[in-house]
DNA sequence: ATAAATTCTTGACGAAGTTAATTAAATCTC
DNA sequence: GAGATTTAATTAACTTCGTCAAGAATTTAT
């Protein structure tokens, strides 16, 4: 049973939601000139916008912000009122709960951590709970009010299989749920409407809204880290995957005949590139085994060959599932980002230059972009699809 | 400049072309089902379907073919009257045009070959208006009248960068074009209005509309040969890429250290399952420097084992590069086909068996169709296109 | 025969967006 | 600096498309 999300905001039609987005992605921007990006007529973004002027999720700015000279009346641009409306956001790990408050824009305004002591659903439920009671409390950013007044929605990103639509977790191999309705659990819990996403794909919402995609219609996100994943913008939504599997780029095999896979495959790039993956083989090239990663990093750092070509390795190997990645799908853009955030200097050069050997034709022109990821970007990621419920029908 | 499509057909709004497509490739269907099948009123399919009855494209049977009993007014199904209107598809190849002349269906109805001397591109453009008037002279396959009354478009299908919506080549290797805005040249020679298409994407056209991809909103088409390449189709659109790259599975990288690629790359599909790449290793393993393909394919179906380790090997490579793809994408359904229809023999166990350990989770559920493909197949598919171009927009 | 079920048709209505005309606010020209 | 010109925003009439609700058509069930 699909569950809706509010409407709180002044959403009727498409082209209400076509100007909402396209004030919200693109800045101050005048009504002419959302027209003449939307294909609308400038009359029908002026009747849209109205709406959403009165109820005070967009201003009209005063005309100072001309740049064009020449003559005639100046734009009078619209702009959101990113504090009409605050979102929650939490990213579920196996073991704690972050958590943000953010603004219309999904820019992070307050933030808590919470441990996690057991993966038991009713312990899950009463901690974020608890977490969003503490995040709501005190007064809004802007020092207007009371921020439980001004926020409705929740988002809530968990790794494995998870259906949006329905809200249920249908498989998470780190907390070891099947089928746990947690969107309606949480509904209740907090009083918030509650928007459930994988954690990969929260993170791609938000880059293609807020980030890296905007304005491409086509992009793909790419996070490196304990397990290696994708999510994939294609026509600018989000690839599900017809049996639930998608962006899997983890998976897809580039060393044949290389080291075994825990999913049964062998050469996977998560096989050779995961955060284990690596340690595993410093170990064995070391011969230390009980190297820590951290010893492993400052090593190669200080110019220990053996060690650097261990982590070029695994930069060779993530290029190979990228050059897989773009050849199939074309993409405008990608992001490579990740919680590894210290090491990326280890692996940036070989990423790029593997990728640039086995990227096909113009496919190569793709821009790739490479970042650390700040932990807390997770639940921004889970808060940008609480945004997005605002205007995007359940049925994405 | 974009060219437009002729609207001979009565489409009209979007629920017109829904209701169209929905009997075209789904057979005889009542009203009601249509509605059911696309959310729309039946008063809407009600007066979506009138114009088209009138035009003579559908048509409303007795309702005999009724299957459910229980009480109530019998259905009366509407069906597509394929013989309303015939299309012309030709597929260029670099020895030869193969065209051919099919229903709204797109089943073939008449064929026609045509050496092709030089790749001059007047010569090309007279060529295929020869064979277009050769396919379109002559009575119309039903007998009623004139067939070059009865047809008004024509598809064509080149491989290498093509621009559907301007109707350009911008570049194929083939032909050795670049910048050719055949579709406007063939518009003036034939009289026809053209739509010009990859052939890949064509053929994955056709098995949307009228084969195996019915009915699923994603899948893919991959196509081995020559050269070995691939067309998906995610949420019913299909993919271009935005460099007007996508779809390369002949160069995903599967064999890390492999042999080199003419893309400039090592370890591709391509270099290792293409005729050549197949040619040249079975040259290898049997020492023998002017082997034939024939022969080797004739000896490898006698037992030979190094040569049929040749054919299994290029199994190998095509099940990973599957593996890629479905790990990234989760189609519902992937066909595999290619113009090597006579050796199909010697890959399918292995691919099959590549593909089952590399495909990661439920994505192994996605069907895997393995079938020849024959060469009038390229010539359909550009057919298709053309009868795609009655109720699909330019800008697809 | 009458009732119930199911399909199809019809016409009134409503939502959403377009075009064209109008008003507004600036610069440009002389 | 008055009027022409240019561009932006608004308004109002109209168009288009699809829904809804009522009813006609055609069957089976009792």
């Amino acid at each position: 049973m699909p569950r809706s999300a509010p409407a709180r905001a002044p959403i009727t039609s498409p082209a209400a939601a076509t100007v909402f987005t396209t004030v919200l992605t693109e800045g101050p921007v005048s009504r002419v000139d959302v027209a003449r990006r939307t294909g609308l007529s400038s009359a029908a973004v002026t009747k849209a916008a109205r709406p959403f002027i009165e109820a005070g999720y967009l201003e009209e700015l005063a005309s100072e912000g001309r740049t064009a000279p020449g003559a005639g009346r100046p734009a009078n641009p619209l702009a959101i009122r990113p504090d009409r409306e605050y979102f929650v956001g939490v990213k579920i790990t196996g073991d704690d709960l972050i958590g943000v408050v953010t603004d219309l824009r999904a820019d992070v305004r307050a933030s808590a951590h919470h441990a996690l002591s057991s993966h038991d659903t009713g312990h899950v439920v009463r901690a974020l709970a608890d977490l969003v009671g503490e995040l709501l409390s005190g007064t809004t950013p802007d020092g207007t009010g009371n921020l439980r007044d001004r926020a409705y929605c929740l988002g809530v990103a968990v790794s494995g299989d998870v259906d949006r639509a329905s809200g249920v977790v249908r498989y998470s191999p780190f907390l070891g749920w099947r089928d746990v309705p947690l969107a309606e659990l949480l509904d209740e819990a907090t009083g918030l409407t509650t928007t459930l996403e994988n954690d990969v794909k929260a993170l791609a919402v938000a880059e293609q809204w807020f980030g890296e995609g905007v304005g491409a219609s086509s992009f793909a996100l790419v996070t490196v880290g304990t397990g290696i994943g994708s999510a994939l913008v294609v026509h600018g939504d989000l690839v599900r995957g017809a049996h639930g599997v998608a962006g899997e780029i983890g998976h897809v095999p580039v060393a044949d005949g290389g080291p075994s896979c825990h999913c049964g495959g062998q050469g996977c790039v998560e096989a050779i590139a995961s955060t284990e993956a690596i340690l595993t083989r410093a170990r064995q090239v070391t011969g230390e085994a009980t190297l820590s990663m951290d010893d492993a990093v400052t090593r190669a750092r200080g110019g220990d060959e053996p060690l650097r070509e261990v982590f070029a390795g695994a930069g060779h190997a993530i290029g190979l599932g990228l050059a897989a990645l773009v050849n199939l799908f074309g993409p405008e853009r990608v992001v490579v980002s990740g919680e590894g955030v210290a090491t990326y200097d280890l692996f940036e050069e070989q990423i790029r230059r593997t990728f640039a050997v086995q990227a096909f034709g113009s496919a190569a022109r793709c821009g790739l972009v490479i970042r650390p990821l700040p932990f807390e970007e997770w639940a921004r990621g889970a808060a940008a699809v609480a945004v997005q419920s605002l205007f995007v029908s359940d049925s994405v």
